[in-house]
RNA sequence: GGAGAGAUACCCAAGUUGGCCAAAGGGGGCAGACUGUAAAUCUGUUGGCAGAGCCUUCGGAGGUUCGAAUCCUCCUCUCUCCA
């Protein structure tokens, strides 16, 4: 592929690429001297839960790596201690070894379900960062001024309303551009709100004395609460090594309007497709149900098999349409029989206390065996291998 | 360093002439109805407890009082203005 060719393929989906010419520059460079460019993407280590909005540009840089070029990921360890001072985040505690190891692993594990492991290669942050020494950190943060600090959004919205920053704040984004100095990267992917750390990373490399970065940045996907951008701490999203079963049901929670936005930056759907699916949806000739069905096994797919989201949606049907029992329905032995009801649902796990037991009978949510449950006060007599129902979703067999 | 303002439940945010405050309202969550799905809409619910009346909760620790989110003292944190 032509370095032309090769920039195509980079600039689909993103939002923006910075300085687009430059990218051309480097590609042509690289074509003509057969070295391949450094690709860089930084992850924080202390969630290592990674989701559909991780995934965006996981994908994006899965382009670039199948391209030839090389990818390193960056685990954030050292800039952790910080946290990326988005919203109101407060200095995190240190991770300790054993657990920066522990999340590496689960990191590496999810991150190669969409990168190729022999091309991919994984670093720790604080392999440079926990070297630098005072004069070290002086030096990089004279190399920024606190005028174009506060050009960054947060920041800046912070200082205007009046929300507390801490200076050791600034030397996050300091940090990431300093990753990219130390792994000499040529090009940094990140969603767009990463932009302002992207083009700190050029900035710095230039101080340095290095050919700037490329930043390359990609949409933010929303959350299933449609509102706020998906997230682990909103708790609105979709793990990638979630089971099949929930990945599907959690895609079925979408809402209709999302739709089109989760095919586009989720899956490998071609743009002839979406724009097929987008029309089919405006004339009223694909269900909207059946598209989001669509969506829920292309992502069961992507992340396991065919079978898998064959199986998944076979399970969705049959518990949500039907309302019939699923497959496999986890067992619970029972200690006390007869029991209170109340306690049941306790002791069984599907509900976390008495208090909100007590709620879900009151709202008609428990039923035994297919019976409603209505007084909170029944104690009765179970039988082997009855099945207890908390609201849509929860379910119990109870073994004696 | 000085002067002022503030900290309320998962989040935002009322409440400060002491009791009617487990604490308004909104968001989110959960549940029910309906359906086209864990969409949309509407309604309800949203501290805990071996069991209904008790226990803990309004930044933290004390104090006043029959009784404190509300009053007093000290402390911690945040913001604003001055230097």
């Amino acid at each position: 592929m032509n370095a032309q060719q090769q920039f195509e393929v980079i600039k689909n989906g993103t939002v923006e690429i910075l300085q687009e010419d430059d990218l051309l520059i480097k590609l042509e460079k690289s074509i003509k001297t057969g070295k391949p460019l450094i690709g860089k993407l930084g992850f924080d280590p202390s969630a290592p839960d990674l989701h559909l909005g991780h995934a965006v540009v996981l994908h994006k840089i899965k382009d670039f790596q199948d391209l030839g070029h090389d990818v390193v990921i960056i685990l954030g360890d050292f800039t952790g201690r910080i946290g990326d001072p988005t919203g109101r985040s407060e200095t995190r505690k240190q991770l300790t070894e054993e657990e920066v190891l522990a999340n590496a692993k689960t990191y590496q594990e999810q991150i190669f379900k969409i990168l190729d492991p022999q091309k991919t290669r994984l670093v720790f942050n604080s392999e440079w960062l926990q070297k630098l020494n005072f004069v070290d950190v002086i030096e990089l943060s004279s190399k920024y001024t606190v005028a174009r600090m506060l050009e960054r959004d947060d920041f800046c919205k912070r200082f205007k309303d009046n929300y507390p920053i801490s200076i050791h704040e600034f030397f996050y984004p300091l940090m990431q551009g300093y990753d990219s100095v130390a792994i000499e990267a040529d090009v940094e992917f990140g969603a767009t709100e990463q932009k302002f750390n992207l083009l700190m990373g050029r900035h710095l490399q230039k101080e340095y004395g290095q050919e700037p970065q490329i930043a390359v940045t990609m949409p933010i996907l929303v959350g299933l609460d449609g509102v706020q951008k998906m997230s682990k701490s909103l708790g609105n999203y979709i793990g990638i090594s979630e089971p099949p079963g929930e990945i599907y049901g959690k895609a079925m929670s979408i809402a209709d309007e999302h739709m089109i936005e989760y095919f586009r930056l989720t899956t490998r759907l071609d743009s002839k497709e979406l724009l097929e699916i987008g029309e089919g949806l405006k004339t009223g000739e694909l269900h909207p149900r059946d598209v989001k069905m669509k969506l829920a096994r292309e992502l069961v797919t992507l992340y396991y098999s065919d079978q898998d989201a064959l199986t998944a949606e076979q399970e969705f049907q049959k518990i949500f349409r039907q309302r019939e029992l699923p497959t496999e329905i986890p067992e619970v032995t029972l200690g006390e029989n007869p029991v209170w009801v109340v306690r049941l649902l306790t002791e069984t796990g599907l509900v976390s206390s008495n208090s909100e037991a007590r709620r879900m009978i009151k709202q008609g949510a428990v039923k035994i065996d297919g019976e409603k449950i209505i007084d909170s006060e029944e104690v009765i007599e179970m039988k082997n291998g009855a099945v207890i129902q908390v609201g849509k979703r929860k379910f119990a067999r109870i073994i004696i």
